[in-house]
DNA sequence: CCTATATTGTTGACGAGTCAAGCATATTTC
DNA sequence: GAAATATGCTTGACTCGTCAACAATATAGG
């Protein structure tokens, strides 16, 4: 009990977590307004395309949801998405009864390759243009940082589990990415 | 036509990008719940409640649009809840037939106040507890500078108006903030 | 002044992705 | 090895915020 009297952002702090939050916005309005009118693809659905190349083709939806950040309900309605487009198709897991593989297409790879071109010039000129190039190392240690310790802490969580409060109201978006 | 043959991200700045995407939906995801499981207010209507606030507890719809990078109809929606919840109220502009502030009512400021702890303390445990002190002015910059380049273009944009093309496809969401 | 154009805010229709329930398969416990 | 529990994916119902069309007001040009 040392501290705590009155909590406030300094005026650097405030404006990192603005402009964090402002930069996002617009980058990824951009970038996605630039793939569908170069490729009709949401920047979503590039990504998956992305992670499923990077993967070598294919992954389990699961494992997507984990890599995109978003629901196994998300996922499931992006994937029939592109399956439809042919972009890929779904083949269930050998191993595991459970388990659904996305697996590229021939289309799928073209696309990808397709996209790849104007999805890396767009991140490179509205995003990585903006750094100074020892101030890239900063951002990426930053970025891992937070993602390791919020996904650390949803480990733990995970595992005292139950008794949990229900939490949630007003059904939005932002749930547990379950 | 000196370069170009073959677009390619390096691992560092792969890593930055990817970093900053999945960061900002884990941060947003997990602050959106603190305050709805302690506030019942979503992280966009907090915010709202929060510009409004350092506004002196009023504003204009249009500039709430541009604030939280939110096209006007979206606000008109999210103003119209807040204004159910009774946490403001509308008044039409008397100098502008056509403008609409959003005017924060006694509960409005009283709803900013208790969530504005939460909100704090969240934006430091999830986000900036992850900048060593000398690092926050350099993320700060590099956010100001995306922001800054992204809106000069939409400018110079709208001036060199007309003649664009219509992009959008598959009306989903990333659109111009119109 | 009066017509043309731009801006502001609202609304119906819509797509996106969440939630919770459901079903199928895996894994654990006794 | 059977019952209990956990995990993986899908789906109906729903909320959110966009888009495009619209009405009202403002501004510019002749």
């Amino acid at each position: 009990m040392t501290k705590t009297p009155f909590p406030k952002l300094s005026e650097m702090e405030g404006s990192a977590w603005a402009g964090f939050l402002r930069a996002h916005d617009l980058v990824t309005q951009r970038l996605d307004a630039e793939l569908r009118a170069s490729n009709d693809l949401a920047l979503i659905e590039f990504e998956i395309l992305l992670h499923l190349a990077r993967a070598g083709g294919e992954k389990r939806m699961a494992q997507i949801a984990h890599d995109v950040v978003l629901t196994g309900g998300g996922v499931t309605r992006i994937v029939a998405r592109l399956e439809k487009l042919g972009y890929l198709t779904r083949r269930s897991c050998p191993k595991d009864g459970r388990g659904i593989f996305a697996v590229l297409t021939d289309a799928g790879w073209a696309k990808q390759r397709a996209a790849h071109t104007v999805h890396v010039e767009g991140v490179k000129r509205l995003f990585l243009q903006n750094a100074k190039h020892d101030e890239l190392a900063v951002l990426s240690a930053f970025f891992d940082r937070i993602v390791s310790r919020v996904r650390a802490k949803e480990q733990s969580r995970d595992d005292a589990c139950a008794l949990d409060k229900p939490t949630t109201k007003r059904g939005g978006k932002f749930p547990q990415t379950g």
